[in-house]
This record gives C-alpha cells, structure tokens and sequence, in this order.
DNA sequence: AATAGTTTTGCAAATGTTTTCATTTTTGCC
DNA sequence: GGCAAAAATGAAAACATTTGCAAAACTATT
C-alpha cells in the first residue's frame, strides 16, 4: 500500500508482497528455472493474491515482442473472409500471439491509415488480404521492417511473401467449367474491382478465357454489384429479367452467386435447367444451399492457419520471411450447374 | 545515426533530425498549438524523412490509454456475429481506438484465458458477448477495474453493464408468431446451451410459451444442432424425414433455420404450405434467401454501435460505465411461415 | 570448519514517451 | 532600446519491466 492504492498492482507490489526484488519476480515469468521452488511458490502466492497481471507494454519496450500480429482485411461483415480470419486467429493463438484486426471497407487510403495504427502499437507481425496496396503502404511496411506478408492472393514476384491463390487461374477455371457444360452465353457479376484485385483478377481470368474461344459478353449481361447478398440479388433480378438472358452466370464470388440464385428462384427460373450459375470461393453453405452452389473452392481454412504458421515463424526468427505460396484450386461441380437446354 | 542505426527511430531521433528536443516533439503530437509553426513544420518534416511511428507501448507506460478495446466472441466463423463486430469495430474506430478480438469457441475456460490475455495488453476496455461467463472471468473484471460491459445479452440486474436484447422474450415471440398462424405441432432446433446463454435464454422462453399453451413438443422433434448450416441441414433431414412430423420447426438462430430451410427444399417439402420455418436473429441474407426467412430481428448493428459509444464513453470518463439497455424485438413475418395446413 | 564452486538473488541501467517546472526566446509597449 | 509579460522550448523525473553484473547464500569437499 505504498505508493498504489488501488491501481492494478505491479511488478514491485508482487515482489513486495512476495519479500522478494522486482527482478526475481520477473525471473519467475521469464526464467522459472532460475529460481529455487520455495521462491517460485511465494511469488506464486502473492501473485494470485494481489491479481496481478502482466504489463505488456512495458515489456515491449525493452525490445520485447508485442505478442500480438496485426491483420488487415476490407472487411469482418459477410462470409469472404470469416472462414480465413477465425482460422487464421486460431492458429496464430496457439502460437501464443494476439490477432489484431483492422478493415478498411475496401478503400486503399484507409487502408493505409491502420496499417500504421497498427505498426503505432507495435505489432510484431502485419498480414494483409491481397496484394494491392497503396504506394505508401508499401513503403511504410519496407521501411518499417515488420515481418508481413499477404494473404489470399498469390502472384509471380509479387512485392510480399504471399500465401494464397491466383484468381486469375480461378476466373478461367470457372469459365473452363461453364463452357464445357456448352455454355456460349454467359452472364457477369462482379463487382467494382478498384482496390480489389482479387475481383479484378478473376474477372480479367474469365474474360480472357472467354475471349479464346470467342465468346463476347454483351453489355447488358455484365452487372456490377458489391459483396452483398441483398444487391446482387436486386442486380440479379434486372439482368436476368430480361428478355434475352444468358444461359449462365459467373459471380464474382459465391455472396454474389447466393444472390444471384435468389433472383432465379424469385423468377421462376429452374436452376439449372434454365440457368446455371457459377460462383468463386467455395464459403461456408455454398455447398449446402438448394440447389447446392458449383464453385471454385478457395482453401480459407488452410490458407488462414498456414499464414499464422508462417508470420509466427517469420517473427520469432525461425524462418526468414520469405515465402510465396499458391494454393490449389478445384471446381466444385454442384448443382447450380447443368448442361446447356436443361437436362434433355 | 548516434546510437540506433537499423532499428525503428524514436522521438530522440526524430528531436535530433529536427533540432530541438524531444519533449518538443512530443507536444507536437499531443498538444500542437503550443508549438510555433516554423517549428511544427520542422519536426513535421523530420517525422516524414525518418519514417517515425509513435510508440504506444511507451504511452501507455506513462499511464496514457493503450487506445485499444478488447472484444471477446464465441466465434467469427460465421454471419452469427460478423455484423455486430464489424459495426462495434467500425464504430470504436471512430471514436479513435482499435479493437483487439479473441474468440474461444464457446468454451467459458478459453474465454478466461483469452479475457486475460486482453488484460496484459492493458486493453482501456473489455467487451464480452453474453452474460454467462465464469466466475473467474468476472472476477478478473471485477478486480482489474477496467472499463467492461456485456453485447448482445441484456438481462435484468445483469453482473455487467449491457446492452443488448431478452432472449427469453426473442424465444416466446418466435413461439408466439408460430401459434398466431394455428400451429401446434412445433419442433425445436436448438444448440448446445451450455456456456450459450443466448441460446438458453431463447429454449427456455419458448418451451414456456408452449408450456402456457398446453404445447408439449415430443422428444423426436426436439434436435441438438450446432450453429452450422451443414450440421442443421443434415440434423433437419433426419427429423423432417420422420413419418410424423411438426407442422413448423423453431430455430435458436438464423444459421439453423437456413439449414432446416434447405433440408426441407431438399425434402421437397414446400415452404410454408407443409412446414413453416421460424428463425431468431434476422442475420445478413435471411430476408434475402427463397423462401424469405421468417424471424425475430434482433439489431445487431445497432447494437454494435451503441456498445462501441458506451464503451468509448466509459473509457474517456465521459460517462460512469453503466448502462443497461434493452433493445427492441421484432418480429419479421416473411415468406417462410405461414397458416398451418398450407395457404387453403 | 574452511574453502571453492555453484546456485540464487538483488542492484541498477535501459527502454520511449509524457509532463511539470524552469528557462529561454519572442512580443508588445512605452 | 529596454522591460514586462507572454510564448516557446528544454531538462529531468516517472512509468513497469528486463537483464548483465555483482553480491550473497548455499553445497560439497577436504
């Protein structure tokens, strides 16, 4: 009761309590085998006693690790990336570090700006969701030497140690899928691609692997919508509301295809006798929904835990950081998907 | 270049750079219009040139906020509580502060370990989801005397500042939607209520409805299903499957109901004509999805926000960290439910 | 029982920032 | 141009912890 009186104790109080110095009582959490057991069981005691709890924050000025690793992602709303994120946590949990988490909402200068909160409270590790990023992201991540890579996305010589997948290979993949069905006409939802190259390369994928077998994609078959179900749905409604309708539509992601199966389902129309549709990430129901959505599986789960496996090491020094990883991709074929004409 | 060479600059190096000191540098981040412009200017530059980012461990030291708020969540696996930590997070920003989030998979003793673990981080702010935690955790709360209140759970004389709904009530609207359309033959849905009480609350609230209509629901319509759509679809089509069964099925959440939903589709039994599906939560799709998700709405955003203006307001001393607020249910009555016995 | 070696503990410095108080610089005014 | 008042800046202490080094307390050996 010296000097504190009802703050939360601290390392002195605990040694005070214990009859012991302040620096034994840090031996006690750092080096337990130093101490001699009945030193250690004092300690312990007045630990309990007093409730105290370390304080990180000034650990972490004596060049300690934070403990903590900082994840960016657009956004926690819907289902892209709850699969990553929990897995992602998880893992770097049993690593013994804390997720800090920031989203941005798909806007790049945002982006920037809690990057740099982050790096305020000193995260031992930063993991972003894709690889395109501002100039002065990218600058202040170089400059400021923190072990950090990219998730989601995978590129040749991207900028980042990357673990993910290349969406491009994702959106010819889906197209692939679509045209050996006997699709000719297709359908595109996706949506706005600025700051998302994620969306971007899928799109640039599908369109490329339609062009090669010379399929255009009129104007009013091409739809934007943001990642919701509500608007892609609304979206949806329009374009397949038409009296020339495509016989297949690609969504960008399966948020979008849910939708977009609503909207068939709204109309009328039999899915997939006289429509099929394709989505892009294979989340959580996809495969559960009537009729169960054909998709490309993104591995969330896997890509998350290997990112917490790999900044874990890359902060504790056990590997040097470097990494580029592509994960495989599959097409689902389910149900959403059918021959062209129905199935006769 | 004096003593740091590689390492992160700190404020000194920043004085240096700039020619003054450092506690001039600190004030032109904390109380700028003490400084003279030229000055400001100065430093300004010198910040730019060397890349520096404040340091919040060593704010914090010196018994300055951490600016930071801990969330603790069963799971962010799926559209349970996506929204309410995407609108709280967003909101928190706003008010300057970043959100440091754990989940432990509804195990109570994780939730201690992860509460503590917040605590080392020196969190200004500590929010919980639900009002069933140990006794060790709200102990720890209790003790650490740190800004704390409880989301999603609001309950009378609660142990922890609240905002949030009755689920008991949630349980008897849902029950008393179902009897308003003639049903008597109710199944239930419901998760694990253990260390869940959410889900507790709304099976208790509802089987008394029942009760007080001399409803007895027999035990082959009562179902244990996580909240997974996979698990509740798979759960669904066993009790649905049954010669006899209930004429509607009460879901503990949204994700079940999608479940019971599909696993009817999959019955082809038709939605409401031979069963009516009743969900609790109103989550981001279910008024979307076909059938429309016939459920109690429970404002997840709103009560993101609020928290996350409560909790700031406790931390800055703006208020004095109690509130208990209820917030209003609805009933959304949509396509999925209808008069028993079909539309005739 | 003394000594050499080993184990255990304490002291003090260092970490990066903020803030109080003191000092220096500037400003306004005669 | 000198003086008082006001404005701007700096020096030093404080925050909670860790760690290298030194001192103290044991153990084992003679």
């Amino acid at each position: 009761m010296s000097r504190k009186q009802g703050g939360t104790p601290d390392i002195t109080d605990v040694a005070k309590a214990a009859g012991v110095s302040a620096s034994t009582v840090s031996r006690a959490f750092n080096h337990p085998e130093l101490l001699k057991p009945a030193t250690r069981k004092k300690i312990d005691r007045a630990v309990q006693r007093l409730g105290y709890i370390r304080n990180r924050a000034a650990q972490v000025m004596h060049g300690r690790r934070s403990g903590t690793v900082g994840l960016v992602v657009p956004t926690i709303d819907n289902a892209i990336f709850a699969e990553v994120i929990q897995s992602f946590s998880q893992r770097l949990d049993a690593h013994g570090f804390t997720m800090l988490i920031v989203s941005h909402g798909f806007d790049l200068d945002r982006e920037y700006a809690m990057t740099r909160k982050l790096l305020e409270h000193r995260v031992d590790g930063l993991v972003l969701i894709g690889l395109e990023h501002s100039e002065a992201t990218y600058q202040l991540i170089a400059r400021q030497g923190v072990a950090s890579m990219a998730l989601w996305n995978y590129r040749d010589g991207a900028e980042l140690p990357c673990i993910g997948v290349d969406n491009d290979e994702a959106g010819r993949m889906a197209v692939g899928h679509l045209l050996g069905l006997g699709h000719r006409d297709i359908g595109l939802i996706f949506p706005d691609p600025t700051g998302n190259d994620r969306a971007r390369g899928r799109m640039v994928g599908a369109e490329a692997a339609l062009r090669e077998h010379g399929i255009q994609v009129p104007e009013n078959w091409r739809l934007e919508a943001p990642y919701s179900i509500s608007e892609a749905k609304r979206g949806a409604l329009r374009l397949l509301g038409q009296a020339q309708r495509p016989t297949a539509v690609l969504c960008g992601n399966d948020i979008i295809a849910q939708g977009a199966l609503y909207a068939a389902k709204h109309l009328g129309l039999g899915v997939p006798e006289d429509l099929s549709v394709m989505g892009i990430g294979d989340f959580k129901g996809s495969s559960e929904i009537e009729p169960s959505l054909s998709t490309i599986r993104i591995p969330a789960k896997r890509i998350g835990t290997l990112a917490a496996d790999h900044i874990a090491a890359a902060v504790t020094g056990e590997n040097d950081g470097s990494v580029a990883l592509k994960c495989r991709l599959r097409v689902m074929a389910r149900q959403s998907t059918g021959p062209v004409g129905g199935a006769g």
